[in-house]
DNA sequence: GATGAATGAGAATTCATTCAT
DNA sequence: GATGAATGAATTCTCATTCAT
């Protein structure tokens, strides 16, 4: 009884994510409405409710688990052994953007901090905790990269620096109406290239670096 | 009489255009609204529509002139006698960051190509081509600083580059309770960086560039 | 000077006017707004409130002339020589059902009574006696075209019943988009068709009418 | 359970038909708001968007029923098997005035067709197959009441000139402010002998017709 | 005589959410 | 566990009308 009834509820609940997924794929926060979601997920909109607390609520623990999925696939990247250092680095660039660009509509829950309330247990905190460790990530992708080692808060620009490059990408195509493969297959060189200057960017920088400063 | 009724009617419409400015650089296009828009400005909410045909024109309206200036700012930037052509970019960069960054909730009507009827006169239609101008302009402000000439294509693609990384670094920084001030003040370094970054990358790529090619 | 002004004011009301019908012919009362009004007469829709007293003020007066010229081109049809009585009656109903469908919005308005405060100068009560004087002119035609004199209870019933045939073809060809000649090409005849059948009716009626009353 | 909230519901959809009911009586489409009929209707005005589409669809609906019952009982006036073909024709006008005449508001929206996109399961489509069937039958009595049998243009011409005396009854009266039995007992004589003298004006008319055309 | 500026009242509609079952 | 019924708050936008000039 208890176990068909769990179930159940799980399922209903894993239906109701993944309907709200399909559509805020498409479609931006407020054009996705709680009733689209339940006809998606096939139940009453007033479902929803009992397994989340709102649609804010919804939307973050939404996010939460793709987030955790591209943690745990950059972390594997990161660790494929029959890559160079720099390879690896692209190869991180790229799984990151095919992953942000997959869920385009997500992307701003992703990766913008929004100003909540502090409380325990709020999936919010949850998010931050995973944006920082991909950035983490990041940080030590670049940091292998480039084969030297840094000062924390040097490392700490550079990889902002790339970061700002992954976020401009992503927001860049977020409008798009293009499919995932289609963006791919349009700017995926593109933004290939971008990567790969911005790391030779950086890595000039690293070594020729200090003394010609950015001119300010 | 009839300078003292414009002067009147001048003067609401601003009071809508800077009530409005304010409004959006607080919140999103979706959470002002129209009466929130009157208040401010101290008028009827009909009076709007007196001025502006609906939301979505005023919204254009609003963000047509701060690009108006932007891009003339920019130009003037590049034109600027005193710089070599490296420094000329870095401060079209750190221009186009600081006009951005300062009409933060304004960037994504800037720099998002909205679908929209194609309608002769729409105020879209000059966001886009403002839009492009600037693009343009970049494009021009890189290939100097190169200092060789490229494809057209090749010079589309770094130019991208280059500005995937401008709309990463406001994108990223968009969200922030911070003023211009204290922004630029904190990162504005940081920004400096990613932009010199990008360009010695791209000066790389270029120069020795298509034998290491991206890997993939 | 003043004459000068006069005729201004003259035209101006006149423009008003005749914008109003144009406006009223096409679209009904509540799809046509002052500033349209305003817009194809050429002034500002502030200016129609000096020389009517609001809308439905305008809508009266404006009812009032066409019923006017209406009423005389009736009258001059029964008076036209060289006509039998009952081509006469015909030619009425012609004449009457042009007038009508040519101002189709606005026949509601001619023949509407509508409540009203019974205010003296009220063009309502103009538009009242106006259409008074058209019954009334109905029926002495329709008595003339059936040759024998009748009781005024009895006309006024007959009168009534071809009145009623009348404003049915107008009421169901109002809702028609065609013009006025489209109309009457594919319907006149057999709007003539139902004039003649209905006076054939009648005249039987009186004639041999009394002993085969309608069945109740 | 179930069964009591069905109830409940079925509850409130009437509530909501019957308060739109009683208001179009009095008023027409633009004058009654959403807001007036959930007000009559004790509910709250979004719960008649649970129930219907809309305003118009509201009104469609509400049409839809009053018809419905009117086609029944004018197909059983005419096949009552104790009446002539000219008594049942007399007969078939009476009824038919008596419904419209006692949902007089509605009438418009009975008889008038509307432009609007041509949608599979629109109720104006219905509409339109309820028009029309009690148009066939109109002209199916009128044909029996003649007893020749008359080609099908001619006979349309005839059940047309039916119709609009028919139409120009129910509009005449449609401003009144009595009630129908009032109205009936004033004016059912009247409206009686303007139906008898239509009809044996076409009678006189396909009998000897021909030769006498209507003049033009 | 004429007008541009401004407004208040009110329209349809949508949505997230709660309550009784 | 799940749901249909119901709602209040809010939104954009329109219009006839008035007022100062």
């Amino acid at each position: 009884m208890t176990n068909k009834q769990r179930a159940r509820a799980e399922k209903t609940r894993k239906a109701i994510l993944t309907a709200a997924e399909a559509l805020f794929s498409t479609r931006s926060f407020d054009e996705v409405t709680m009733r689209d979601i339940a006809e998606l997920a096939g139940c009453s909109h007033t479902t929803i409710y009992i397994y989340f607390d709102g649609k804010e609520a919804l939307l973050n623990e939404l996010a939460a688990e793709p987030l955790r999925t591209a943690l745990r696939r950059l972390e594997r990247t990161l660790y494929r052994g029959n890559l160079s250092p720099d390879e690896r680095l692209a190869a991180f660039s790229r799984e990151f953007l095919r992953l942000a660009l997959s869920q385009r509509a997500l992307y701003p829950v992703f990766f913008t901090v929004r100003a909540s309330r502090v409380d325990e247990k709020d999936p919010a905190l949850e998010l931050q905790r995973l944006r920082n460790e991909i950035f983490a990530l990041a940080g030590r992708a670049l940091q292998a990269a480039l084969g030297v080692h840094l000062a924390e808060d040097r490392l700490l620009a550079y990889t902002r620096s790339y970061f700002y490059l992954l976020h401009g990408i992503v927001a860049s195509s977020a409008a798009s109406p293009e499919s995932l493969d289609e963006l791919l297959a349009r700017l995926g060189p593109t933004f290939d290239l971008a990567c790969l200057c911005m790391f030779r960017g950086i890595r000039a920088h690293v070594h020729e670096g200090r003394q010609e400063v950015s001119p300010q």
